[in-house]
DNA sequence: AATGAATGAGGCTTCATTCAT
DNA sequence: GATGAATGAAGCCTCATTCAT
C-alpha cells in the first residue's frame, strides 16, 4: 500500500488525457475487482480493460496493492458523498427518512461488490481498515445523531436505542440494495419498503 | 468455526467424506478462504493448516476450486441446520421471534466470511449460485410464512409485506452478526435489539 | 534399470497366480506405453489398466524404468521368436522369402509402437539400448546371412550387397506394417506386394 | 537440426512466427523433444536451451503443446520442401531416382526424431494427425503419380504398382536413413544403394 | 506516455514411490 | 499379496513487476 506518487502528483500533469487514463484505469479495476475478488483480480485484465498494455498499468499505479487502495479511497468517498442529501435537515422527519434511505440504498447498490472487498481486504491493512470503518460507520453515527437528536426534542419515539435503530436500518438498507443491484426496477418499492420500516422503528406514523 | 468431531470417531465411516483428515482439510479451508478470500488463498496454505503436505490435499480433493465447493454446501447446511430451532413452533410470538433471531444471528457471525465468498464466487459457477440462493432466501421465506400465517391469524399487524418485514430482519441480524463476529460478548445485546425492533414490525409490544 | 529382482526371481512363487498379475501389468504397460510414449505413461495407468492399485504395481516391479525394461525384452523375445519360421531352410527361395516376410510384417505391425519406444529410450539407457539393437539388427543380419549363402552358392543374383539388400527389405517391411497394423485386411496384399519386390532385388523371378 | 537464420534478420519480421528468438526457441524445442520425446521434454529444457528463462518461454508460446505443433508443422514443411528438387522433371530416370532418393534419404534422416514423436503424437491430436498424414503421404503419393506417368508412357516397366513401389522405396530409405542418421558418412553409399535397388523395381537398369 | 520482452516467485497439480496395515 | 494414505520432487503455467526502447 506504498504511495509513491508518481504522476497523479505532478502539478504539470493534471493535463486532461493523464486524468483520463488513470480515471479509465480505475473503472476497469472496478469491474474486474468487482467481478473476480482480490485476489484473483489480474493487473493484465485491470490494463486491458482500460485499452493498456500490462506495463502501461505502471504508469499510473505503482502496484496492483496501490490500485485497490486508490479504488477503495475514491469508493468510500462517493459513497459517503452521495449521502450527503440536500434538504436532509428539514424538520420533516418522514421527508429526510426517505432521501436518507433512498440515498443509502442507490449508493451500496451501486458500489456493493468493492464494499464486500475493501471489507475483506480491511483485514491485512491497516490503511484499508480506516477506509472501511468510514464507510460502515460514518452513516450509522451521522443517522445515529439525528435519531437522538429527534428524540431529545421529543419529535419521534425511537424504539430501541439511536445507534441500534441506524444499524438496524443500514442492515435493512443492505439487504434491499442487493435486490437493486440485481434488479434496478425493485428500487422504488425497497425505498418505499424500507422507509416505511424506519418510520416504525422511529415511532413515527408513515403517512402522516 | 472448527469443527467438532462429527461421525468421523466411526472407523468405518460410510464414504470417505467424514474421513478425519478430511473434516481437518475443511476446517482449514474455512479458515484460509475467510483470511485470504478465494484467490489468495493457496492450497498450500490448507494442506499446512491441516497438518499435510501439498500433495496430501489432493488425497482428498481434487482441486482447489472442489473444496470451495464442498466447503460452500458444508457451510449451507450447518448455517440452514442451526436455523432448525426446536421450539419454534410455539404459539409465543416473542419467543419465536427471540429464539430464529438468536440462531439467525449467532449462525451467521459463525459463518459470515465463508457466507460473503461463497456471495462472491456464486457469481462465477451455477452450482455455488444454487447454493448462495439457499443460503440467502431460505431463512428470509420461512420467516415470511411464519409472519403470513400469524397475520392471517390476526394474532399480529406487521408493517409491511410479510415478506419485506422477513428480508428487513435479516438484513438488521446481519449487521448485528458483523458486531458479534467482532466482539463474541456483543452477542446479548445484539439480541435483544434485533428482537425488540422484530416485534416492533410485526406489531407486537414487546414486552408483554 | 535397477534388477532388484524380487518376486519373480524367488524360485518358491512361480505359481499361476503371480505370474498372471505380473503378465497383467506387463500387458496393461505395453497398452500404457503404446498410447502414450514413455515420458506421459503413468505408473498409475498401468495399474489400474491391471486390476490393481499404484501401490500394487510395485509388488511386481520395481520402478516405472523396470517395467519397459522388462517389456522391451519380452518384445524382443516375442518379436524374434516370431521370426524363427519352421521351414525356413527349405531350398525353395521363393517359399522361403514369403514365409519370412510374412513373419516379419506381422510380428513389425503386432510391436510398431513399442518398438519405436524402444528405439527411443534407448537414446538413455545402455541396456535398452543392446536390446534394440537386437531387434534392429539381427533379422537383418539373419537374412543378409541366408542372401550371401544363396548367392556365393549360385542359386540367386541379388542386385545389391546382401546387407543392403536385407536392410531393404526390412525397410519395406516396416513400411507396410503400418499399413497392416493400421488395417489389418491389408495384410495379404502387403505380403504379396513385399515379396514381389524382394525377389525381385534377389534376382529371382517372382512366379516360377 | 539447427536453424540457420531465416528471414529473422529483418527487423520488421512480418509475424511474431519469424522472430530470432522464436527461432532459437523452435531449435531448441527441437533438439529437446528429440532427445527426451513428448512426455519427457520439459519446458525448463527448452527454455534454457534458447537461453530463456521458464517464463520466457511463454512470451512466445501459450503452451508445450503449442511449440510441439508449430514445430511439427515446420517440421513438415522443411522436410516437404526439401523435396522439391530442382530439375526433377528430367527426363532422365535414373538422374530423377537418384535426386529424389538423395533429398528424400537427407531430410528424413535429418528430421528422424520429431517425426517419429509426430506420428506417434498423432495418436492423441486431430491436427498433428493431419500433419503426419502430409508427411507420410506426399511424398509416397507424389512418387507414385511419377512412376504411373513413366510407366503408361512406356518408358519403364514397374515390378509392382507404382504406389506399392512409391511405399517401398519410402521404407527403404527411412531404413537407411537410420544409418545416415547415425553415421553421416555413411550418406553417399546408402543414396547409391536405395537408388540402385529403386531403379530395379522401376524395372530399370542402373547403369545405362 | 507506452510497450514488448523478460523474469523470479509462486501457485496448482501430477507423479513415482514408500510405508504401515 | 495388496492397498490407502502420504509425500518430495518436479512439471506446467500465471502473474506482478521491471526495463530498454
Amino acid at each position: 500500500m506504498t504511495r509513491t506518487g508518481r504522476a497523479w502528483t505532478t502539478r504539470t500533469a493534471r493535463d486532461r488525457s493523464e486524468t483520463a487514463v488513470r480515471g479509465r484505469l480505475l473503472d476497469a479495476a472496478e469491474e474486474v475487482f468487482a467481478r473476480l475478488g482480490y485476489g484473483s483480480a489480474t493487473v493484465a485484465g485491470i490494463a486491458a480493460g482500460a485499452g493498456l498494455s500490462r506495463a502501461g498499468f505502471y504508469v499510473y499505479f505503482a502496484s496492483k496493492e496501490e490500485v485497490f487502495a486508490v479504488l477503495a479511497a475514491r469508493t468510500r468517498d462517493d459513497f459517503l458523498a452521495a449521502q450527503d442529501v440536500p434538504g436532509v435537515d428539514t424538520a420533516d422527519v418522514r421527508a429526510v427518512a426517505r432521501a436518507s434511505t433512498a440515498a443509502f440504498v442507490t449508493a451500496y447498490a451501486a458500489h456493493l461488490p468493492l464494499l464486500r472487498l475493501v471489507e475483506q481486504q480491511a483485514q491485512h491493512d491497516a490503511e484499508l481498515a480506516a477506509v472501511w470503518e468510514e464507510i460502515q460507520e460514518r452513516p450509522v453515527r451521522r443517522a445515529a445523531r439525528w435519531i437522538r437528536r429527534l428524540r431529545d426534542a421529543g419529535t419521534i419515539r425511537p424504539v430501541a436505542e439511536p445507534l441500534a435503530v441506524a444499524r438496524a436500518v443500514g442492515g435493512m438498507s443492505v439487504q434491499f440494495a442487493r435486490l437493486v443491484a440485481a434488479d434496478p426496477a425493485a428500487h422504488e418499492g425497497a425505498v418505499r419498503d424500507v422507509t416505511a420500516m424506519y418510520l416504525h422503528l422511529l415511532g413515527v406514523e408513515p403517512t402522516p
